[in-house]
DNA sequence: AATTCTGACAACCGCTCTGTG
DNA sequence: ACACAGAGCGGTTGTCAGAAT
């Protein structure tokens, strides 16, 4: 393909993707003058390329130490995922702490995510609301069973073995806590709602200030995190007594019995993975890097509290 | 084998931010 | 304080290869 071309008053801008030759051309601008200086490039009739074009190639493919082809890495989704959870779609900001990966490489990375998490959740599709007493307690045993979901993948299954531990293990702590539903969680048209607490950050990111107090550590997990939640309109979702139509399917395929969904989740965090939330193969506490894999793993990803309005 | 679906990637567009005169 | 240009960012769309049907 050789490239949309459009007409301007300086003459033809050149469009579509980069040949090899105006890749050199570039390069060569660059190590003679340094990653600035765009505009220059088509001004000295280098290239036909805006220099927004010039500077996207060339931080987004050009530039040296870039992994091209490389999947991400568990370790980088869930920083990308704890870091969003932090800062919302910060992508350039994300892509400083991910070595050798661009804010496009992250956006990438995430709107895949959220296309593939969406699909699946899709598949979940609830029964209609008349079906159900929806006064009624949602007892997960006496939900009526749905489809076995279809999963794209092996990984989206062992995702969902995966998060029936999880949820296993967290249910087993909160015996006595009023049970809630969570569709809003997996509903496609509220995936915001994954990221537990994204919507809050968005509206309020941190300053710069704030952000050198939250990194370059990326944030460990908490106990005392789900206060976050409580803080969240997510909240408001919680209470809805629908809460759990798109749960069912997961529950009733793993068959969770009486297991009930708190109001107020429990705490991720590594101890509560030895205790009874699961050990690794090696015989390790199974941690948030064990769920490397699509969605389960990060719906109960604990986020690093926001500061409260005072401390900004 | 043909078609459809999906994920990954590349690139463009519009808007905002920042520096400069 | 203002206008302007360049740079940067985030959202979106298009393309393509491989997998699934």
């Amino acid at each position: 393909m050789d490239g949309k071309r459009v007409c301007d008053e300086r003459g033809e801008i050149k469009k579509g993707p980069w040949k090899a030759e105006e890749d050199e051309v570039l390069i060569n601008h660059v190590n003679k003058n340094g990653p600035r200086e765009w505009s220059s490039i088509r001004s000295k009739g280098l290239l036909q390329r805006t220099g927004k074009s010039c500077r996207l190639r060339w931080v987004n493919k050009l530039r040296p130490n870039l992994k091209h082809g490389v999947k991400f890495s568990a370790e980088e989704e869930r920083t990308v995922i704890e870091l969003q959870a932090q800062i919302g779609n910060k992508w350039a900001r994300i892509a400083t702490y991910l070595p050798g990966r661009t804010d496009n490489d992250v956006k990438n990375f995430w709107s895949s995510r959220q296309k593939r998490l969406a699909r699946i959740l899709q598949t979940q599709t609830p029964p209609p609301k008349s079906q159900k007493n929806s006064s009624e307690s949602h007892v997960l045993h006496d939900v009526p069973a749905l489809e076995t979901p279809k999963l794209s993948s092996s990984t989206e299954e062992e995702s969902l073995s995966k998060t029936q531990s999880c949820l296993s293990s967290y249910i087993d702590h909160s015996a006595t806590i009023r049970m809630v539903s969570l569709p809003e969680l997996f509903n496609p048209n509220s995936l915001h709602l994954l990221q537990l607490g994204f919507t809050t950050t968005e509206k309020k990111p941190c300053s710069d200030s704030q952000f050198q107090l939250c990194f370059p550590q990326i944030p460990q997990l908490q106990s005392d995190n789900l206060l976050f939640l409580e803080s969240q309109e997510l909240v408001g979702g919680l209470r809805d007594p629908d809460f759990l139509d798109v749960f069912e399917g997961h529950f009733n395929r793993y068959e969770l019995g009486d297991a009930q969904i708190p109001t107020v989740l429990p705490s991720f965090g590594p101890e509560n993975f030895q205790n009874g939330g699961g050990v690794g193969e090696n015989g390790n506490p199974l941690t948030p890097d064990s769920f490397s894999d699509d969605f389960p793993m990060d719906m109960f990803d604990q986020v690093e509290p926001l500061p409260s309005p005072s401390e900004w």
